[in-house]
DNA sequence: ATCATTGCAAACACTTTGCATACGC
DNA sequence: GCGTATGCAAAGTGTTTGCAATGAT
C-alpha cells in the first residue's frame, strides 16, 4: 500500500482513497481490464465509487504517464499499469489478452520515412494456446 | 465504376447504389475514415442515404473481407479497403494517419509462445515529416 | 477557509436494433 | 411477388460535462 501512494506522489498525483484502490487494482490484476470493470469489481467494497470518478481517475493516470490507454480492437478502451513494452495478443475465441515479450518483433530505430516514432503499439490478434488444444 | 461492382460480385454482395458508393469512396479516398466521416462525405450526392445504411455496410463489407476494421489509438474505429498489410502511423500534431511499409518490421512466423496468429496490427504514434519541418 | 476531489444527473457521441417501406430480380 | 436492402426512430453503450457536496490541509 505504501508503494502506491509512493507512485502516486512521485507521479504528482495526490492520493486518495479512490485513486489508491484504482491504481492497486491495475497493479495487481494485469488484466488489461475497461473503465467499466474496474468500477464493478472496486464497488462493492466502495459502495459509493461512481464511475465518474473511475474514468477522472483513469485520466489522471494516463495523463501523467502511470497508465497506458490501449486500444487493442473494437472500439474499447483499456488500461495497464505501465511496465516493460511489451506486444498485446487477443484471442479471438475467449477474449483473453496476453501480453507477449516485445523481441519478437525488431525494431528500435526511431525514424521511419522522415516521421519521428514515439510509441509502438503492436496488437495481434488469433488463437490462442489454450484455445488451439480445444480445437483438436 | 464496373471494377467496383466486379469487387462486390466477387465477394457475394448484392450490388446497390448505397454499397457502390460507400466502397468507392473508400478506395479511392485512403484516408482512414470513420463511418461519420464517409456518412458526410456522401450525404451531399445521396439525400436520402442514412448513417444505419452505411454501418449496415460497412459491417457487411467488413465481415465478407472487403475492408479493414482498425482500433488505431483512442476508441473510434476507423476503415480503410484491403491491400497489403501495412504499418499505421498517426501523428499527433496533425492527426493525419500515414500508411508505412510493413517490411520496416519483421514477423513472418505464424506461432508465438503457442498462440497461433491471424492478424497483425501495428500501431505508431509520432510527430510526422511535415510537422517536423514546422518544428524547427 | 481554501482548493481539489468526488459523485450524481444530464448530456453527448457512437453504434445497434426494431420495424415499416422500398427496391430488384 | 418474394426476399433483401434501406432508412427512420428509438434504444443501448461508453464517455464527458456541469455543478453541488464532500474532503483534506
Amino acid at each position: 500500500m505504501r508503494s502506491i501512494i509512493d507512485i502516486l506522489k512521485k507521479n504528482d498525483i495526490a492520493p486518495s482513497m479512490q485513486r489508491i484502490k484504482i491504481l492497486e487494482y491495475l497493479k495487481n490484476y494485469k488484466t488489461h481490464p475497461t473503465a467499466d470493470m474496474i468500477y464493478h469489481a472496486l464497488a462493492d467494497e466502495m459502495p459509493t465509487l461512481s464511475k465518474t470518478t473511475v474514468y477522472n481517475t483513469l485520466k489522471t493516470f494516463t495523463e501523467k504517464g502511470v497508465l497506458m490507454a490501449l486500444s487493442i480492437f473494437g472500439n474499447e478502451v483499456r488500461y495497464e499499469y505501465n511496465t516493460n513494452p511489451h506486444i498485446h495478443f487477443k484471442c479471438i475465441k475467449c477474449n483473453k489478452i496476453y501480453d507477449l515479450d516485445k523481441t519478437y518483433f525488431r525494431y528500435d530505430d526511431e525514424l521511419i520515412d522522415g516521421h519521428k516514432i514515439l510509441e509502438q503499439h503492436i496488437n495481434l490478434k488469433g488463437i490462442c494456446k489454450e484455445c488451439l488444444k480445444g480445437e483438436k
